[in-house]
DNA sequence: CATCAAATATGATTTTCGTCATGTATAAAG
DNA sequence: CTTTATACATGACGAAAATCATATTTGATG
């Protein structure tokens, strides 16, 4: 494994940060966030944070991809949320002030930033708008979650996993061709989205091309047919 | 269906606030909740507000006990949370400043006060403490959410429906006797628990009786053998 | 206390989905 | 270019749980 080459991007020109929480902080505030922040590139498939560890500060993405998973029974991954530039990841553990309950895992490439605990909970002592924003995405976090519950309780597996396909385009769009999906995700990453197992996932994927609402071209995946994919989910 | 009678206990001396996110504001602060704050009481099964509403403030349960549940498909309920004293109720949609996503009902009569939004609102923006006990309390309901999506996603039902009972015991705990939930339940309300059909729910309970797991005399839910029943979840 | 509706209970049947086994493609490494 | 590991794919089978049907009990109401 390649050792994580360090890099340091400029707040104040961070493409990602307008998209984030700190999105309106005042140019002294960046200045510290600056100072006192870290930069790592992480390969794909690299461990970033692991579930159980004592969080030390927040990890916010520059640039890459992120699945956040928890470990269930017989070592099967659930897939909790997925992560993008701008998204910051490890702030539940940090504000509940107990350990993660989630690992993170590099899905591609990523340039990821760390801001250590004290820097952040000074700034949201100050800064009473950037406490409402980190409980205005708390409170959208916990309304997918518990949506999430409803849907795993009762929707049938080819429900789910369409779902997750619609999910992984919304996060992270198409490529260039304006209808594969922009992440590499193995058959066993959509399995543990959906909450199913691996085969079934290949079964259903295989039927979904049946029915015209995919192409499975190597390891990509072809959205062919969106509307008739929503009406499936 | 009798009209709800209201009610005005003095937060002063409100029991309930102990345990609550209010727990330490200060008198002045107090005084402004006591003026501004409505208070109701709820029959057995009454809703309290419902799923697509637009919250108008907080909820706070000064005695009762009350369901939160999302309709799911075909109308079926998924119970999110259980809620009882000191529990506020309703910060999830005011703080995403979006509609209600669950809808509460009394599971048994609760009396229950109102806290207008912007009375609410002017208190954690002036109180920093209060701002990092409701970002504790999201982050909490967040680990506990996710926690649950790994549950349903991976356990099986009679799993899953051990674990409801536990919930349920450590919610509300047992009545004088020491062993009997102290918490009118029926088994529909087991299955949107557990999420799973009501017969599935009837026949499992059955058999933990068969093992001696617990005892059923009427619609009470009587805890016989506690490690057991753990060891089940 | 008699009546009725709703909740609880149980059986029969079907569907869904996970597991195990085995084979094939794909990509990385020598 | 071959080797090898890993991911992907498919079939056969069985277990888990939903659904449908039908009693039976319970509690509320007149």
């Amino acid at each position: 494994m390649a050792k994580p080459i360090p890099l340091k991007p400029q707040c104040e020109h961070c493409e990602a940060r307008h998209k984030s929480i700190f999105c309106d902080l005042h140019a002294e505030e960046l200045a510290e966030l600056e100072y006192a922040k870290g930069c790592t590139t992480y390969k794909k498939g690299q461990l970033i944070f692991g579930e159980q560890g004592w969080p030390l500060g927040l990890f916010c993405i520059n640039t890459g991809k992120v699945k956040l998973s928890q470990s269930g029974m017989d070592g099967k991954d659930q897939i909790i949320r997925l992560a993008k530039d701008g998204d910051i990841l490890g702030y539940r553990a940090l504000l509940s002030g107990d350990r993660y309950s989630n690992s993170a895992t590099a899905l591609d490439d990523s340039n990821i930033c760390f801001i250590p605990k004290d820097v952040f909970f000074k700034l949201i002592e100050k800064n009473a708008a950037l406490s409402l924003q980190v409980m205005r995405m708390l409170s959208e976090n916990l309304k997918n979650a518990q949506q999430r519950i409803t849907d795993m309780a009762q929707k049938p597996v080819r429900e789910r996993l369409a779902e997750a396909l619609l999910f992984l385009k919304e996060t992270y769009g198409y490529e260039a061709d304006g209808k594969t999906l922009n992440v590499p995700v193995s058959r066993e990453d959509l399995a543990n989205m959906a909450g199913t197992a691996t085969e079934t996932t290949i079964r259903l994927l295989s039927d979904y091309k049946q029915e015209g609402l995919i192409e499975l071209p190597g390891r990509k995946i072809v959205i062919l047919n969106l509307s008739k994919l929503i009406k499936v989910a």
